[in-house]
RNA sequence: GGGAGAUUAGCUCAGCUGGUUCAGAGCAUCUGCCUUACAAGCAGAGGGUCACUGGUUCGAACCCAGUAUCUCCCA
């Protein structure tokens, strides 16, 4: 039989995920026997494709769930994706009127009607795309927030809080995006500098005509909704003006000067108008001098008629004209260019409008304060540690939460309002039907006399209760599934929705649970490319997840992304990363077909015994070492301990070592043992590879039905007494190799000269036990004990002793005597330094005794050294 | 403007409470090898005043202060 040279990912992947699926292995359900371990998908976007992101956090999450699975706990990942109303409402807008139809042409039904058939087609790629990356979900628990359950979940929840007087509907400002025309949270806008104009108008004072007032102002298109300017009372420059009055230009409203200290002296011309309507600090002045307010701005951006100048025009349209306008007229003192921030849409990208809008509000001083002590005190860790400070600083200052839009697509805000105008809040109509009656006092009422609120609530107002909902824990919240699978163990998520959503679930385990919703955060970085840019569209510097798979197969983008991830950096991708993935496969194919086409020999003897009893203590030492990156969340590291482990220590230490001559047959010991280790090598690589690992475990040899290494138990530590020797005594065989292996190097003499050694050593022992070794590894004839440098030899020093390389004929007498004189006075100069730190009296006194001893033990190794070197200079 | 974090090899990062081998890894680089498991490979080598300046200490990449630069969060 013969297997391929190099491992083809793409014949194998999609059959060993059937097999996982119908074998079952990813489903979970409430075992009190076992340990339950869970992880809820942070849901995708519903319309939204596999990117770079996703591929790195779904990595992470199926290492762990892979391993928690192996290790014997009732693994439970659910997957899922968001409605994302503002997202794709406006891709559904977008595609309707591709078809020629206008949302505003569509009942609200027809509309919804529209967007779920679209969210039936295309809906949920995402989630099909995440099962060639090898995710291991319950696929079976697939939910998404606007399905019947979840929908309740949410408007029980709406009602609950609203009961608790938690929600309220209020004027406030808000943060408006014209493009989506709804309101955005706080979280929802994005700062971005720009250079911008300052525009300096002169108003002119009444009663003094000729005399002007200049402010200055970066939105000229606002004035027609200026209700007075403001002044520093301390400003002597406008003294003259307290209690007066100004005109505004163009439109000749008349408006009062008016004095606050809040008007820095040195910004601008010291004169701020103020236009309540559209600036939030402008609002809070006009609440407190008593200033009406005009509000000159329709839902879109353009103005409206109480502008009276512009009116219809685009903000931005009606700023350019009004600048003419006001240079024509003489107002327009002078323009000045300066660096400001522009606050954006997220979502659309257009420049936010700060406006007064009536709106659903969620006080957040109540849920935000458990929610920071269970950080604090690391109920809920955070991955790494560092966004405690950011959280904090954030759960501090937390303000309330805006969470109406002015859309459809999302659940409608179960509030109903009476035809006097006060409202109820049900659960359904019926319900608001009988509260509605009872607060008018009205038993006439009909549900046609109640109109239901016309917006929905905020996406992150269904994803807040993501991992309670999942499990149906409104509906029936003592059902078996939420008791056993929540709170969830590890939530894996990147930090720029630490506050959109981390923290509200959070509050949200908290307030309806009491209990926070998870242990873990482990917070992943950035995906940008090789300069450090992010991954967009338009830049185009994304590559396609689905093409890497196809090319290096998801076992290799798996761990290329991982190699370079560690927790909270941004990673930047770069080909070879991925390219580094595959070759390991590669290796790991390999290891696999050297030991597969081995022929047995049932009559040879067993003589590897040193070989394996090193391999064996190393395995055991590394697992330890990997279950600690793992308990410490580092992703990157445990993959680095496993990738060395393979790659140095089994194959180009330990597989050389047992592997018999070229078509040599091997006996069935070592065989027998290999195989063991490689599939315990096979295990420890499944949560990071797991296709291959599964195709080699199943290539290995026979598997029972149920024999897989997706269900196989995680490797524990034997512990084996003696191992740090063993360990030790193979490092020192490896330093005699690793000394000839270099003087064939550097004498350039090809890896299959034959060549022979000489040792002067106290340690005969070692070249004993550790003989077949060390002959095979360096390709050496013969290993002999000396008690003088035999003639014309290079030499070397390794653990104190001195070898010989007899080499008739090729020694350059001068470089040897440099290269060994230049060793000499490095091992005198670490010697000295050690010394040194000995003849400290104050160093004797205060360092631990077992520092002061090992210092010692330093200064003898290196003294024999030297003697070692010494007595080989002296030889030549 | 306020806050947090970072600065270690060409690149990406480790370096746990200051003290094992005078600073480690992977990738990249250089040299030599097509040695039948693997050239997607093998063997070996080079490479760092641990941002800078002071301080504490017997001893500092690690602790303290200041400076510079960068990143993120919030205004």
């Amino acid at each position: 039989m013969s297997i391929a040279k190099t491992y083809t990912p793409a014949d194998v992947e999609a059959k060993w995920y059937q097999r996982w699926q119908e074998q079952g292995f990813f489903k979970a359900k409430a075992n009190p026997r076992k340990q339950p371990y869970t992880v809820v998908i942070p849901p995708p976007n519903v319309t939204g494709v596999l990117h770079m992101g996703h591929m790195l956090n779904n990595t992470i999450q199926d290492v762990l769930v892979r391993r928690a699975r192996m290790q014997g706990k009732e693994a439970c990942w659910v997957p899922g994706t968001d409605h994302a109303s503002i997202a794709t409402e406006a891709k559904v807008v977008a595609l309707l009127k591709e078809q020629g139809i206008e949302k505003k042409d569509l009942t609200r039904e027809q509309f919804l009607e529209h967007a779920f058939a679209w969210k039936e087609k295309y809906g949920g790629i995402i989630l099909e795309q995440l099962k060639q990356l090898g995710a291991s979900c319950d696929w079976d628990r697939t939910r998404f927030t606007m399905e019947p359950e979840l929908t309740e979940a949410v408007l029980r929840v709406f009602v609950d809080l609203h009961q608790k007087g938690l929600v309220y509907r209020g004027v406030r400002m808000v943060n408006w995006d014209p493009l989506g025309q709804t309101a955005l949270s706080d979280e929802e806008v994005i700062p971005k500098d720009v250079m911008a104009k300052m525009y300096h108008l002169r108003y002119e004072v009444v009663g003094q005509e000729g005399q002007f007032l200049t402010v200055a102002t970066s939105r000229p298109e606002t004035i027609m909704a200026d209700v007075a300017v403001a002044v520093n009372p301390n400003d002597p420059r406008y003294t003259h003006l307290h209690g007066a009055k100004v005109r505004i230009p163009l439109l000749g409203r008349e408006i009062p000067v008016i004095l606050d200290e809040y008007v820095s002296i040195d910004f601008g011309t010291g004169a701020l108008k103020v236009t309540p309507a559209h600036d939030l600090n402008d609002y809070e002045l006009g609440v407190k001098h008593n200033l009406p307010v005009i509000d000159i701005l329709n839902n879109d951006g353009s103005l409206n008629e109480k502008a009276v100048l512009y009116v219809g025009q685009d903000r931005f349209a009606a700023r350019r004209n009004i600048v003419k306008d006001l240079e024509e007229a003489g107002h327009l003192v002078k323009v000045e260019e300066y660096a400001s921030i522009v606050q954006t849409s997220e979502r659309t990208k257009a420049v936010i409008e700060p406006r007064l809008s009536l709106q659903w509000f969620l006080k957040m001083e109540h849920l935000a304060k458990p929610a920071l002590e269970v950080v604090e005190n690391d109920t809920v860790k955070l991955h790494p540690a560092k966004f405690k400070n950011t959280y904090r600083v954030w759960m501090e200052n937390v303000r309330d939460w805006c969470i109406s839009r002015q859309l459809w697509w999302g659940q409608q805000i179960p509030a109903y309002y009476l035809p006097d105008g006060t409202y109820v809040v049900a659960l359904t109509a019926e319900e608001a039907l009988i509260q509605a009656r009872e607060q008018s006092g009205n038993a006439d009422l009909q549900l046609s006399d109640l109109r239901q609120d016309e917006d929905v609530l905020d996406t992150w107002f269904s994803s807040w209760l993501w991992p309670i909902s999942v499990f149906d824990g409104f509906k029936d919240p003592d059902n078996a599934d939420v008791n056993y699978f929540y709170p969830t163990n590890d939530l894996v998520t990147g930090p720029d929705i630490l506050f959109f959503w981390v923290a509200r679930m959070i509050m949200a385990g908290l307030e309806f649970r009491k209990e926070v919703p998870f242990r873990n955060v482990y917070l992943t970085g950035i995906v940008r490319d090789a300069q450090g840019r992010k991954m967009s569209k338009q830049l185009g510097n994304s590559p396609d997840p689905l093409d890497l798979i196809k090319q290096f197969g998801a076992d290799g983008v798996r761990t290329g992304m991982l190699f370079s991830a560690p927790a909270g950096n941004d990673l930047l991708y770069d080909e070879k990363l991925v390219e580094q993935g595959r070759n390991f496969s590669n290796k790991l194919w390999n290891a696999f077909r050297l030991i597969k086409g081995w022929e047995v020999d049932a009559a040879l003897p067993f003589p590897n015994d040193k070989a394996v009893e090193w391999f064996g203590a190393k395995l055991n030492a590394t697992i330890v070492e990997l279950d600690e990156h793992f308990e410490k969340f580092r992703m990157s590291d445990a993959l680095m301990t496993v990738y060395k482990l393979v790659w140095d220590d089994f194959c180009s230490e330990y597989l050389e070592m047992i592997k018999p001559a070229y078509q040599a047959p091997i006996d069935p010991e070592t065989l027998r043992l290999t195989t063991g280790f490689l599939e315990t090598l096979l295990k420890l690589l499944h949560p990071f590879m797991p296709f291959i690992t599964e195709e080699i475990w199943h290539e290995l040899q026979e598997r029972g039905p149920k024999e897989y290494v997706c269900v196989a138990a995680w490797p524990k530590a034997q512990p084996v007494a003696g191992a740090a020797e063993v360990l030790a005594r193979m490092e020192k065989a490896l330093a005699i190799v690793g000394g000839v292996r270099t003087i064939r190097n550097q004498k350039g003499l090809g890896p299959n000269k034959p060549l022979t050694l000489a040792a002067k050593t106290d340690d005969t022992q070692l070249l004993t036990d550790y003989d077949g070794i060390i002959r095979k590894l360096a390709a050496l004839t013969d290993v002999s004990v000396v008690t003088e440098a035999p003639a014309a030899s290079v030499c070397f020093v390794a653990g104190g002793a001195e070898f010989f390389v007899p080499l008739e004929g090729q020694i350059d007498l001068g470089a040897e005597k440099e290269r060994l004189t230049k060793e000499l006075e490095y091992a005198q100069g670490f010697r000295d330094s050690v010394l040194k730190k000995l003849a400290n009296e104050k160093f004797v006194a205060n360092a631990k005794p077992d520092l002061v001893e090992r210092e010692r033990q330093k200064l003898a190794d290196t003294e024999a050294k030297i003697t070692a070197l010494e007595q080989s200079l002296a030889a030549l």
